[in-house]
DNA sequence: ATGTCC
């Protein structure tokens, strides 16, 4: 069926199908790109959902995912709406977590090679297993707690708690809820980083554009950072496995348009269930984030000695960009209580609704670029509950499937371009990185034009890479 | 995204 499309201003674009309707905040060109590749049909789609409200919405960096598009959120009424795996997606609680180093560029690059080595001696990628495995009590305790568990053992700071969304902690979580198979996943795979877009990069503040925030967050020009991108690993993946599996046979799941919609009702057992272990895998999330943190930490420490001053080493923020949470927003002129699905989209909160450390200015959108390119960090703008529910992009988004990126880009040439940009790299698997390369990526740039253009954030930092550590 | 196909 066709899609018609109706442009509201530059930067909003509503689209209809039929019955199904959808908003894509981006330029005519992200919308042409999305209708081509079919993430747009996978938007709309959403919309037949039961208990939408408003409208499901793509993010500038929308592109074609399992079921649901990656870069799209939609908000569900509590009493009469649905929930579904498929719109958080396989790694429930992927994030990306900021931290400062307290060291200046210049010095950073005279360590880079040295703390590479260290961190990737560390840190396992790909899908290497952990060095640290937990215990069948600590997972348990990890699921339940989420960061509070690294806190327990001293991985942890207090100001670590209160800048990690959530506080790091989501509530309600039943073990019972997450299968053995998924504990065992999550046993092995602990502190590790993963592959695919997962990623460790070593980045120097390149341009402060919000100098007020920028101050507030810890950002300073010319300041080296570690940006940290990863998530729940085996053990939200095997939830996410589970549950698809168990709803995709209820009888009102058998014809839909692509089985990874199927959902069940809000106030369900089948949803209590899901939302348990989702927070379940969550909570890991959190804990796996902190543990990486915690690993760079120390490396920094053994690598870069008395160059180097824990104290100075403060995570900026640590967002989530795959959760389904209740949220208050206001909708045509009230508020009310949804259930948010966010895949592939980020938290931005406004000033006003943030309480706590980041009170009055808004908690740091983390929105980091392909491998090779620039990240951003941003702060949620007031009134963008009514244009994306407070969501902003999470990434630059795919322009191009990973197997048109490996018939048509060459290892060789992705680490000639890293060494062009002076970019210090280690792929754990050099096929993977061609897959991640900057080339297969929209231009981060651009959608940051569509992310201020559309009201939803403003930018605070730009900040570039100097290292990366690649699965 | 993923012990990258039980």
């Amino acid at each position: 069926m066709s899609i018609d499309l109706k442009s509201e201003n530059l930067y909003t674009q509503y689209l209809t199908r039929g019955k199904d309707e959808a908003k894509i905040l981006g330029t005519s060109d992200i919308v042409k790109r999305s209708i081509d590749s079919g993430a747009a049909d996978q938007l709309l789609n959403m919309s037949s959902l039961p208990g939408v409200i408003g409208l499901p919405i793509g993010l500038p960096d929308i592109h074609k995912g399992y079921g649901f598009p990656i870069g799209s959120v939609v908000a569900m009424d509590p009493d009469n709406g649905s929930i579904s795996p498929g719109g958080v997606g396989y790694d429930i609680n992927c994030g990306v977590a900021l931290i400062s180093t307290g060291v200046d560029a210049k010095t950073m690059r005279k360590y880079l090679r040295p703390l590479l080595d260290d961190l990737s001696s560390h840190i396992p990628v790909g899908t290497a297993r952990s060095r640290n495995k937990l215990t069948e009590s600590q997972i348990r305790t990890v699921v339940e707690e989420g960061i509070y568990w690294p806190y327990s053992m001293d991985m942890a700071t207090e100001d670590d708690l209160i800048k990690t969304d959530f506080d790091g902690h989501l509530f309600g979580v039943d073990e019972v809820n997450i299968s053995k198979e998924a504990y065992e996943r999550g046993m092995n795979y602990f502190g590790t980083l993963g592959s695919g877009n997962h990623f460790l990069e070593v980045q120097r503040a390149e341009e402060l554009i919000d100098h007020e925030a920028s101050e507030v967050y810890g950002l300073v020009q010319d300041m080296a950072y570690i940006m940290i991108h990863t998530g729940s690993r085996g053990l939200g993946h095997q939830v996410a496995t589970d549950y698809l599996e168990q709803i995709r046979a209820l009888p009102h799941n058998l014809n839909l348009p692509d089985p990874q919609l199927s959902h069940i009702m809000l106030g369900s057992r089948e949803a209590d269930r899901y939302i348990s272990a989702m927070n379940g895998a969550a909570n890991y999330g959190f804990a796996n984030r902190q543990f990486i943190i915690y690993q760079v930490r120390k490396s920094l420490t053994r690598v870069l000695g008395r160059e180097f001053d824990a104290e100075e080493a403060q995570l900026i923020y640590n967002i989530s960009h795959n959760l389904a949470t209740f949220e208050d927003h206001h909708i045509e002129g009230r508020k009310r209580r949804l259930l948010v699905h966010r895949k592939g989209a980020t938290r931005a909160l406004p000033p006003d609704a943030v309480q706590g450390y980041y009170s009055g200015v808004g908690h740091p959108v983390l929105v980091p670029g392909s491998m090779g390119s620039a990240s951003y960090v941003l702060r949620g703008k007031e009134r963008n509950d009514a244009i994306s529910m407070s969501t902003c992009s999470h990434g630059a988004g795919r322009s191009m499937g990973r197997k048109l990126a490996r018939e048509s880009i060459s290892p060789e040439r992705v680490k000639e371009e890293m060494k062009r940009m002076n970019i210090e790299y280690t792929f754990g698997n050099e096929i993977a990185a061609v897959e991640e390369s900057r080339e297969s990526y929209k231009n981060i740039d651009e959608v940051y034009a569509a992310i201020t253009g559309s009201n939803i954030a403003t930018g605070v930092a730009k900040l570039f890479p100097m290292g990366v550590l690649k699965g």
